[in-house]
DNA sequence: TTGAAAGCGCTAACAT
DNA sequence: ATGTTAGCGCTTTCAA
């Protein structure tokens, strides 16, 4: 079924059928009602493909995601999906692994063969390989955003202020009396781990405190478990914690309540990303809460308005979005024994 | 940059080059070496559209997927960007919203228009919604494989027992000695939630033990928190839950707690789902893994053997995978009470 | 082993 | 308001 056998039923030409179905103005109202009847009654669907050729634009963004089982990506991707609905965009998905020195251009290579007309790359920044990537990138390569990556001049990129979220766990932390600080820390190859960390210990260090104990975890809360067991043997004396994810956190609360540590009182902590989760862990979660479904949304936005340009064309921009810290009870905003 | 420009570089026909895209053997070793220098050098990537257009095979699956921030949805999300991407098809990625009577009419036009060679229906069932949706279905439709639905003689379905995994949830707690065991639901109209809630209801009865109370979740574990005292209040003699899913069981967890209701000895505890996080709650978390990944896997798998039938043609059919139940704490193998 | 011609389904540009 | 022509970038005949 194509737009030749449309024609062909309502008696005119193709150009006639493409106008209607791009709802142009210039066809007469009982032109328009024909065909689009005969189009309603056979069910036609004009081919994107053949559309896609023709114009070249596709409509369509390329996704790559890696990790989408974790709740930051699931999220991030809840928030594009959104935003390309929004615009009238497809979404071309390509999920990668989530560690290792993946070669990602074979990724890129298919959805230019599609010819995504931007790309989103939501996979975790391991540092030197994405500079690498940035490098070897074709020269006809569409627009791509970098999302929690670091700034670049040739390319977007858009990031959660990692460090300052930190300080302000941390400083929170500090202004509830702890003395001694542990950071439980993500894997260092990650740049959001490493941000989390360097703002942990920078408020220390102004603070003028001794930094408490670092344990790197995977991000699981298993991981996070072990983690603290580790912090915990290596200074007992330790009553805050900062973990660089709210599942690791999960970990401490479950070796604190197995081993009769009292939280906030003998231990006050604070997570990172805010899942919903947290509200009912025992006791509820103090956590830093990121805008992902925001960067997500501003990913795509990012793109359609280099693929649009409008007025003030296409510049590449770094933005930068400010997490929150949410206050719960294993770090109350004021300790139950400061009380009254 | 197309095909012609290459062969013009060349000195050779477009077809020539063509034959050495696609691999085929018919072409003399020189000229090949010669046509990929040129298309490396120039960074030369054939146009997937073009290709889809006269082959009329786009080499691509839509996906319609709901609630992506949750645990299943992108589990299962993970398992289908595995396989598509092992059997070498694109991925067009649709979310909707994830309740309410969405009509999916426009996304599975969109994905057609793409001319997608099958579409995985990943949202929850609503019931009667659905039918209606296999009902108004456009006859010129790829396939589809519903997944978690009630199986149909048109489409494929690939669905988790949930009622068996409800009964082996439900035994266990009986085997423990549970005397008065409530069930914390999902929300009805989920096809998901009605097979554990009966799944449930039909092993008490079988056992001859009056159904404990019931409250219905929306999936969250705040819900889950509120519901359980709704169940508390309705039948204080209460000795073990059911939970619908892992989130709303920690919504229990967190109750139990806060109250002081030993889990599991006074208290004994089963969810649903299988998210990592399980085994970190306080206590850690028996619940019945669903294989979501799998299913993701399954469901790509049967859309590919009905583009590229085999032997056999291309059956609809209608799979059934098992849960399995995972013992952990909060419903341990025996009581501690039990124990020697 | 290679090439020429035709056409996939649609829209842009120019007719009328 | 409508039609004609050309062509998007590729593969599929068929011919050499």
């Amino acid at each position: 079924m194509t737009i030749v056998e449309i024609a062909r039923m309502c008696g005119v030409s193709v150009q006639t059928v493409s106008r209607v179905i791009n709802q142009r103005p210039d066809v007469s109202p009982e032109t328009r009602a024909a065909v689009e009847a005969a189009i309603e009654r056979v069910g036609f669907q004009p081919s994107a493909v053949a559309r896609s050729l023709v114009q070249r634009r596709s409509y369509t963004l390329g996704v790559i995601a890696a990790g989408l089982r974790y709740f930051g990506v699931a999220q991030t991707l809840n928030g594009i999906t959104a935003e390309s609905e929004a615009s009238g965009y497809a979404l071309l998905l390509k999920e990668i692994a989530s560690s290792g020195q993946v070669d990602i251009m074979p990724e890129i290579a298919l959805l230019m063969a599609h010819r995504v007309e931007g790309i989103i790359f939501a996979a975790p920044d391991l540092g030197a390989d994405l500079a690498e990537v940035r490098a070897r990138l074709p020269r006809a390569s569409p627009p791509i955003v970098f999302l929690k990556s670091d700034p670049s001049a040739a390319f977007s990129t858009i990031l959660i202020d990692n460090h300052a979220g930190a300080r302000e766990a941390t400083r929170h932390l500090l202004s509830l009396g702890c003395r001694r600080i542990g950071h439980l820390a993500g894997p260092l190859t990650w740049h959001e781990a490493r941000d989390r960390h360097s703002g942990w210990l920078d408020t220390l260090r102004e603070a003028g405190q001794t930094p408490g104990p670092v344990q790197v975890g995977d991000w699981t809360s298993a991981s996070g478990a072990s983690a603290f067991e580790a912090m915990l043997l290596a200074d007992p004396e330790m009553d805050g914690v900062f973990a660089a994810n709210d599942q690791m956190a999960l970990g401490v609360l479950s070796v604190a309540n197995r081993r009769g540590i009292a939280v906030p009182n003998e231990l006050a902590l604070v997570g990172f990303d805010g899942i919903e989760e947290g509200a009912q862990f025992t006791p509820s979660l103090t956590t830093v809460r990121q805008p992902l479904r925001e960067l997500g949304r501003l990913a795509v936005r990012e793109l359609i308005e280099t693929a649009e340009p409008g007025p003030d064309g296409a510049p590449v921009r770094a933005l930068t979005l400010a997490p929150e810290l949410v206050i719960r009870e294993s770090a109350p905003a004021a300790r139950a024994d400061d009380a009254p």
